[in-house]
DNA sequence: TTCTGATGGTTACAAATGAAACGAGTTTGG
DNA sequence: CCAAACTCGTTTCATTTGTAACCATCAGAA
């Protein structure tokens, strides 16, 4: 019997981490290049930005990241001057992080070049290569549990799975 | 006007690379806990034993590593005597990287777990949803041009496209 | 030939990462 | 009340990674 082999550039672990890697990579850009930002920072602004204020843990749950990433890039930030924390009246253990002005320009700064992005992105698409990166991205999350929260644009979607 | 804010839980790169990192991590077990291999060098493994024998720039631009990472898990493959270096007879700069009995051993063990892990992965997706994501990467690989080169299976797809 | 620039591959150094231990605070159960 | 167990967040340490410099070799041009 011939000995099995395994094609890589088909394998869709490898193609995927590969696909994330280059997009990713290629979005560094937009805040590194500007203001020197990691990812994780990035994605502590991001979140901040998005939701007003959270705790550390919330961060990390919401942005997908190891609490010592959120730690490190939550020091970083308050270093700059972009967020404060404030220690919550019940619980000593918790800080409720907010981003400050300085902080908030930066993210108001971003958000439209992110945006601007991922719709270079998916331009260069067809519409049903859209559709299918879409529903085949989504269709994984939910198979690995991986999904998050439901964007009012993907529940027409999921509904429509059932 | 009201600043637009971005949410990250629907952002594509960010959906994207959370995805990848999830379902690498989780394959990672494979080759991980088994045998202690690193990510690049279960990659040069599999290079290698699906192509028989590159230099290593080859294997960097098959398997998408940087050729410090490739320099890395081929010198920690050498020394669990997995592969060995040929020395070119033209070019006195190139080694031919090849696999040794052992290294070819673990190779052919782990070829159909790697091929469960993917099907037990698709097989959680619905046929549709199965092509949407086939679908939905193909297209990006090539929006991108991260596209290396068409798997049988993919040339009809690819062909229909036009 | 000899100089220049490109290429294959390694190494050095700094930065990013993850696992585990940690301190401080809180909750639970006796 | 008190001790064990748990949680929030930080820090320490070892590993992994990327950038850049590096050495050796090769190819091309003067």
């Amino acid at each position: 019997m011939e000995p099995e082999i395994l094609e890589l550039e088909s394998f869709l672990p490898y193609r995927l981490y590969r696909l994330a890697d280059a997009v990713s990579r290629e979005f560094s850009r937009i805040y590194k290049d500007s203001h020197g930002l990691t990812r994780p920072e990035w994605r502590t602004l991001s979140g901040l930005g998005q939701r007003g204020t959270m705790t550390a843990t919330e961060l990390g749950e919401q942005s997908a990241m190891h609490k010592t990433k959120v730690s490190r890039a939550v020091a970083e930030l308050e270093r700059r001057r972009w967020l404060t924390r404030t220690p919550d009246e019940n619980d000593r253990r918790v800080e409720h992080l907010t981003l400050t002005k300085a902080g908030l320009a930066a993210y108001r700064e971003m958000v439209p070049l992110a945006k601007a992005f991922e719709q270079a992105l998916l331009a260069k698409l067809g519409a049903d290569e859209r559709a299918a990166i879409v529903k085949g991205v989504l269709s994984l999350e939910i198979a690995l549990g991986t999904r998050q929260r439901l964007s009012p644009g993907e529940c027409k979607t999921v509904a429509a799975k059932g």
